[in-house]
DNA sequence: TTAATAAAAGATAATAAAGTCCTCTATTGT
DNA sequence: ACAATAGAGGACTTTATTATCTTTTATTAA
């Protein structure tokens, strides 16, 4: 579904979007151990992120990962599409390249109207929300 | 989502339920043929089909695959299970291995229910369906 | 009983995803 | 200016998935 790249990124962010009202810039390391992801591998996802425009960075002491100033209003979506791509939100569960109303494969219709909520949550799921839904929820980023 | 195993399993199984009532055996190369797959790794995972029970083969002249007596009972979900197993039913979005409602990923909660739907529709869905669905509805196996 | 047919099984190759490691560059404070 | 810090970038390794190829075994019919 998700690539690891991807779920390590959307947890990161999660993450940082946690911390940020104390907006303390966070290493790649600290980043990796709390969302329980390997540290070099972690490192290249962060830097994707920064050159997608979803995170900003600083070098040198001090320096470190920290979120724009509209996080807020990111959505998991486009977490995924920085990430991952379109792939999922367009993609057919048997895999055909071309699958449609017109040229269904055998599972479309049942399929499309799952995946159009699963995108409709992903799309409607910002940092914001996560944040207000762990005042009275606790999440976990590893098992 | 489904490993390609998977996609080409079930395609080979809703292909052969469609020409079950005239009940030939069909070779590896013709359903590879049909639902564009690889050949070879066609012929694997209609072996797997057989291993699991999905599926009959005989060997030599006039031989092929063809379906068990209760094929039109079988689900999507159970292709699924023979195949790439247990895992997309109790998978976690974000990857987590454990993930529940008491130690729930932050996507936890907005997964479930879509997942829950997913799995109810390949658990009611059975070769028989298909079959019925293909009198007014003209499904596509290859792009 | 032999030749042809077709699946089973095993070994190998190609590709992609995930993960690691090393060097380079920019920034900061002394 | 210099040493320390920390991200950026490149090359590489590992692992899993997907795909191919070859040999073996079983079956059928002449």
């Amino acid at each position: 579904m998700l690539s690891k790249s991807c779920e390590y990124a959307i947890k990161a962010l999660i993450y940082l979007a946690k911390l940020a009202p104390s907006n303390s810039k966070q290493g790649f390391k600290e980043i990796s151990d709390a969302i329980n992801a390997p540290q070099s591998f972690m490192a290249k996802v962060l830097q994707l992120l920064v050159q997608r425009g979803l995170l900003l960075s600083a070098k040198g002491p001090g320096g470190g990962f920290y979120l724009p100033e509209g996080y807020r209003a990111f959505t998991v979506a486009e977490i995924i599409k920085a990430i991952d791509g379109e792939h999922i939100f367009n993609s057919c569960i048997l895999g055909l390249e071309v699958c449609s109303a017109k040229k269904p494969c055998p599972l479309h219709d049942a399929y499309v109207p799952i995946k159009e909520q699963l995108v409709t949550m992903l799309e409607q799921y910002t940092l914001e929300q996560f944040n207000a839904g762990m005042i009275d929820r606790v999440y976990f980023f590893k098992r």
